[in-house]
DNA sequence: CATCGCAGTTTCGTATACGATTTTCGATAT
DNA sequence: ATATCGAAAATCGTATACGAAACTGCGATG
């Protein structure tokens, strides 16, 4: 059942989008496709597989012939990308809340406390855990197309908050609040999960809207 | 400014996602990417591209080394794509109409009159004029992954249409439907838009489920 | 007689190689 | 000096070719 056998470009792909969600990849400049397939080790064809799913997944955009390019972040984009999470995730995890198994609640603690104990400095590590936390509230809905879409708009929002915002200043609201969103999701208390994640995704684009003000 | 050059893999992207959507490929049988590559009269690469790229769309499914599956329609999954897409394409396209401009409102004409003009027997032809229209309230917010996700979803949505509903039934009320859609929209009544469109997704989603009950 | 194992075949996944398009940089003319 | 044209260089996009993994059929063995 398990799909322990992944193909080099499914690799590819998780490598390079976290380079992009680091920030580690040039923006306004295209990829250099060989360069970098011989900096990972590998031919351009799995590279190339992986751009084209980065592109239909928001990260990147191509021109033909232009090659792909890392897609310039904005207010606007951020903005959208919070509206939508709004939109569905709440909603998402207070229904997974009130259809979880005990093995859902013990994924779902699991990733509370891989969050809690990330190293503070690593802003990578604690973004993509704080992804999979995010996730494993929705995930027991068993709806796939859901939990894909959630995942993919908390990679979005990623990028954003490690740009943006220095980890220290919400470090210990944001762990409250998932401490008490892990709390209402145990308690299968829906509602409350979910105006606490309305809450709680809301805060983060006040976060990100102080400091684009700012500059 | 257009994007007249397209690259192959965008336009076999196309070609085979219409023919998901219109059932045209076995489903749980892998694609025989050889064959279908010799088809279409090119090579494997363009179309494992296209074929990534369509798997990230949520049409298929891969299982390394064993190829790309279409993934099989369910009545769990329609009621998943009905549910994001009123969740978020009403509030969408009732943002766009309150920030429509002139050309934006043509072009929404254009797609009505697109659809209403489309053959009623080329099932394909309608949804995808359906779906050109749908795209074309979300469109002029100017919110690019909002649009794609609508884009997205009514693609998903299509092959249920397709696969279990008969077009005669229900054309005079979807023309209707979208007779009043597009009033609103040039009305800029964002919020009678909004209530019309949950109610017109929300009646495909009953003519799906009455179908599915059938069987 | 059923089941397990093994080889042949098919198909997928990746690397290498080549043509096409774009970009860059220098030379020339105004 | 600046602009423009053109050729060289670089990069992308695609086709061909090869190695690896999985499925199918046959045979052997319990």
């Amino acid at each position: 059942m398990s799909i322990v056998v992944r193909t080099l470009s499914e690799r590819v792909f998780e490598i390079v989008r976290e380079r992009i969600v680091a920030g580690r990849l040039p923006v306004s400049t295209a990829i250099r496709q060989d360069a970098l397939a011989a900096e990972l080790g590998i031919s351009k064809i799995p590279l190339r597989e992986a751009l084209a799913r980065l592109e239909q997944e928001g990260l990147l955009t191509s021109h033909a012939n232009r090659g792909y390019f890392v897609r310039p972040m904005s207010t606007d984009q951020a903005e959208e990308i919070y509206a939508l999470r709004l939109a569905i995730e709440p909603a998402a995890a207070a229904y997974a809340a009130t259809v979880a198994q005990d093995a859902d609640r013990a994924a779902v603690t699991d990733a509370f406390v891989r969050l809690d104990s990330a190293a503070h400095e690593n802003l990578l590590e604690v973004a993509i855990r704080n992804r999979d936390f995010h996730v494993a509230l929705v995930r027991p809905g068993q709806r796939l197309l859901t939990t894909q879409l959630v995942e993919r708009l908390a990679v979005l929002s990623e990028r954003y908050v490690i740009a943006h915002l220095e980890p220290a200043e919400r470090e210990s609201r944001a762990h409250r609040e998932h401490s008490e969103l892990l709390n209402a999701f145990l308690a299968r208390d829906g509602a409350r999960l979910e105006t606490m994640l309305i809450g709680h995704i809301g805060a983060t684009l006040d976060d990100l809207r102080d400091q684009f003000q700012a500059n």
